[in-house]
DNA sequence: TAGAATCCGGAGTGGGGCTCCGTATAATAC
DNA sequence: GTATTATACGGAGCCCCACTCCGGATTCTA
């Protein structure tokens, strides 16, 4: 039940790089977090980092993925709510809160869903399919526009995104999401 | 007529640097583009780039200030234009295309408008107010929603270009900005 | 407890942004 | 035309970062 069978101080290493690049992550970002500062936090040399994670990306991967996995079981949750719930409008706010979890990750993300072979790849392609299925769902209820995709719909959350973690101030994701949703035309 | 006075061959070098800082943002892109090579390309050593230029920041505002400065004119112009026409909307194409014509802009555009005493700064915030007049117009034409304003156009369409330079297939940015002045929702 | 398989540490590489200073060159004065 | 001075040039070099390599240590197995 330890997942990778190896030796036991792999297992250990494993353990606690992961936990100190969720701490850099979150103290600084993950542009900006330095690998080498990760295996030192870590208390482990920098080339048991790059064993236990071919690049950079891997390890993004790694600390992302869970929540990712989540927003897929989301939205396969939401697909059976009652009607009265915007389903779609909540699952996007919960894609955009996950992407702004950690400064930077918009970028990876928008990298990893152009090329999907990369173990964050496989992740953004899943989270795509539920995006498609939960559109459909809103579609037939009338919560949103008839000729809408799952992909423009993940572009879109990604871009607002982007934009609430670079340039507007901080907690506009919300407002910024209103907008693309009710459209800057006149109801 | 030469600008600044200085040297001849200062002028000259500028003149060289930015030529070649053009070629090679047009060709892979303003994040890929290296210095030296700029310098190189330019037949010219690195510190003279590094003179003329303070940071990569100031070259790139250098080569995209121009645009820049040409898309506030563009909306002053749309000001007195015929109410059929769609002022908001060819605007923000207008802006779109330009962050979109070299790779990597959007983020530089995206770091100068929050920190704005930069050079690109500046241009920045022109286009800002730009916004805001161009916004201000649409809304009494009935061609904006109300609560709008010129910031949140500019992030949504900064957004837009990002999403369209990184994640979405070429060319969505036109799409996507008819889902943003649309909306998602039905009409 | 010895041998083998596995894993670790950290010095090292290459590239990119950026700096510093001895030297060359353009402008000016004579 | 020559000397002087201010200005600009060139490129070696620094620091940081992603990433590699291998001799040596550690864990597992018999």
């Amino acid at each position: 039940m330890t997942g990778h069978p190896g030796r036991s101080d792999a297992r250990r290493n494993r353990a606690r790089l992961i936990e100190a690049a969720t701490a850099l992550f979150d103290e600084v970002g993950v542009d900006t977090a330095a690998m080498n500062d990760i295996a030192r936090r870590a208390g482990v040399g920098p080339g048991t980092l790059w064993r236990h994670f071919p690049d950079k990306e891997a390890l993004t991967a790694e600390i992302v993925g869970q929540s990712l996995d989540g927003l897929a079981a989301l939205a396969i949750e939401l697909l059976d709510e009652p009607k009265s719930r915007d389903i779609l409008r909540e699952w996007v706010s919960a894609l955009v809160r996950h992407i702004t979890r950690y400064r930077g990750i918009a970028t990876s993300y928008a990298r990893a869903t152009r090329t999907g072979d990369s173990p964050l790849g496989v992740r953004c392609l899943a989270v795509e399919q539920a995006a498609t299925e939960l559109v459909r769902h809103a579609q037939a209820r009338g919560q949103a526009r008839t000729d809408l995709t799952g992909s423009e719909l993940i572009e879109l959350a990604t871009a607002v995104a982007w934009v609430n973690e670079t340039t507007a101030p901080p907690d506009t994701a919300e407002r910024l999401l209103d907008l693309v949703f009710e459209g800057l035309r006149p109801r």
